[in-house]
DNA sequence: TCTAATGTGTTACACTTGTTACCTTTATGA
DNA sequence: TCATAAAGGTAACAAGTGTAACACATTAGA
């Protein structure tokens, strides 16, 4: 990959991911090929591998851009308590509902979360000077893990139900839950 | 596929995920070809296709193999307490140390950790009925999608960094984090 | 404006994948 | 023990993958 940083490799880039989406709407994802996508983001195939290495590249780069949004999402919001950034979280999620479920159907929920991994801790790290936060992080590397973990896990379980519950009565249930709770 | 229940498939099964786990102490995973793990296993692509879909099948294969000996070994426990379960849980993988940190290097962990998400809550739907779990999984059952994931991520966390730390203590601090932290 | 630099398309290629039809070998129990 | 089902092998196939050489198009800045 040599010329994939301009502005119009940028574009090319943008309309192969979205062909990405269209197509999965009517293929499962492991039966599209990358002819098909080039074709759908007109485009050729030669242009795909100059700035994709494969299929799996391209949902790298949806999922990636899809998290960095996120995460300026929940860093407008300003706020320094961990339910706060919870719930701004799952709302985020919530919003993208169609896309959430045009994952869960195409089996790439994991794919999805696997990328999540270290952009989540990039969010936990950003409120890590906040008091709530510094009991998570700084005690104890693996309690961030776990809390980041715990919150990818259940956010997969609620697409899994098909997202009937509001994003807000899901967290306040989780932290009535966890007050009532003694391990 | 069609016969691939019998005792010598069974054993052709075996034998091509050993040969897996030996072609990939020197090769990429995706550089990795059919026709490889079918000479080192010393059986033909065509045997290769009657047993498996394709490379992620294996893969699945030998994780769910994992699983549910991990399950076996935790059931024999006969315990009730959730960090029973838990350090339990980590003293099976401790004890395959070798096997996660050649997952780790082939960038498979992910993977092995999106099959173990079905099988974690097979294991804590065995202890549904005790005391301590029933405050997890009973009240809400985000509550034990977040213990999972939770588990998961830490174990991942553990083998990034390259399992240094004894499970023992890993668990211990873990408890004593969790006890002095209020949300 | 017009020249580099960047981006794209065409064609061709060696290779891998997943499947098929047909045949031979091996194992097991009635 | 021997008939039969299960397992494995060979060869060939269409389709897709990833790469390359080369030519053409577009954009941006001096």
């Amino acid at each position: 990959m040599n010329t994939t940083n301009g502005k119009i490799a940028e574009q090319s880039k943008k309309k192969i991911a979205d062909a990405l989406l269209v197509v999965l709407q009517q293929y499962g994802y492991k039966e599209i090929t990358i002819t098909q996508l080039a074709q759908e983001a007109k485009l050729s195939r030669k242009t795909f591998y100059r700035l994709f290495a494969d299929k799996e590249d391209v949902l790298s780069y949806l999922f990636e851009k899809l998290y960095i949004e996120c995460f300026e999402q929940i860093k407008s919001q300003h706020t320094q308590y961990y339910w706060d950034i919870v719930q701004c979280y799952f709302d985020f999620w919530e919003e993208r509902k169609s896309l959430l479920l045009l994952f869960k159907q195409s089996h790439l929920l994991p794919v999805l979360f696997d990328g999540a991994y270290k952009y989540s801790f990039g969010i936990f790290e950003y409120i890590r000077s906040k008091d709530v936060a510094e009991h998570l992080s700084l005690q104890l590397p693996y309690l961030l893990a776990y809390s980041v973990g715990g919150m990818h896990s259940m956010l997969l379980k609620w697409v899994e139900n098909d997202m009937t519950v509001p994003s807000q009565i899901l967290i306040e249930q989780l932290k009535n839950g966890f007050n009532s709770i003694e391990l």
